[in-house]
DNA sequence: TGGGCCATTTCAGCTGCTAA
DNA sequence: TTAGCAGCTGAAATGGCCCA
């Protein structure tokens, strides 16, 4: 059965394996808390032997734990205790990322997080305040609010506090020489990760979307790029490789549409 | 207020790399 | 050698915004 204000489906058991499986894969993605080395069969195994119950019990996991998984060596296992651990301080808006709220993805929390600055002032925000946030309507307000009022959430928030979780406040660049800037990225870069290329717009000030459109102000194509180049150029939206990215980086302040 | 457009999220599937 | 994973694309669904 479905309820709204979670991710995925929600059994009559709050301990359903199959939805505790889906929020860690989640919690652990690299748009999230970016824990390498949790993947699918990690993940099973620990529901599966009933290891964690919830996100917050990945962080009580030991090496010898985790060795003694299937296909999983000391080495894999090291590794993963140190991803786990690096991502006890993750920006607000990773973290609220990874909570996995009902229609609050990558974009509606970094809003959020901007918006808030700490998850104490975003769990005691009334729903007005939420929708009062740009770019967060009804529906999400909605859903942010009742996420957050319910036992729970409380429950699991506390206990990530236990185990030394604690969101970074972060204030985004409102200035910056990509401030006002929509991107969009398509195909691999040279010398960095999408998800390093989004950071570096992001601290730069400028906003990264998923599509083209006649609002994008640039796309940063890199190799094998995908229709979106092929949207771009029939939008007539300037394509950028990555030698020219880093230098609009550089400069001070490019043209905004 | 409703419709159209755009942005964002979700999800399935593909490819190439990594580690056991 | 091979399973699993990261990184990515693109389609569909959904939500927000804007304008007549």
């Amino acid at each position: 059965e479905r309820e709204e204000g979670e991710v995925a489906i929600r059994c009559v058991n709050e301990h359903c394996p199959a939805q505790l499986k889906r929020r860690l894969l989640h919690f652990g993605s690299r748009a999230a808390m970016d824990i390498e080395g949790l993947g699918e069969a990690v993940v099973d195994q620990l529901v599966d032997r009933h290891l964690v119950a919830d996100q917050a019990d990945l962080y009580a996991l030991s090496v010898e734990q985790i060795a003694a998984l299937d296909r999983m060596g000391l080495k894999s296992a090291r590794n993963l205790v140190r991803a786990i651990d690096a991502s006890r301080h993750r920006p607000l808006d990773r973290f609220l990322f990874a909570l996995g709220i009902r229609h609050v993805g990558s974009r509606a929390a970094t809003v959020l997080a901007d918006a808030f600055g700490s998850l104490e002032s975003l769990q005691e925000a009334s729903e007005d305040d939420l929708a009062e946030v740009p770019e967060i309507g009804p529906v999400i307000a909605a859903s942010v609010y009742r996420y957050f009022r319910r036992a729970e959430t409380r429950r699991l928030l506390r206990k990530l506090k236990a185990q030394g979780v604690e969101p970074l406040r972060v204030k985004r660049a409102v200035s910056g020489p990509l401030s006002g800037l929509t991107f969009v990225l398509t195909g691999t870069l040279p010398s960095m990760t999408r998800e390093e290329a989004k950071r570096l717009i992001e601290e730069n000030g400028g906003k990264v979307a998923s599509s083209v459109s006649r609002r994008t102000n640039y796309v940063v194509a890199g190799e094998k790029p995908g229709s979106k180049l092929q949207k771009a150029r029939a939008l007539g939206v300037p394509v950028l490789d990555q030698t020219r990215f880093l230098g609009l980086l550089r400069r001070k302040r490019p043209r905004a549409k």
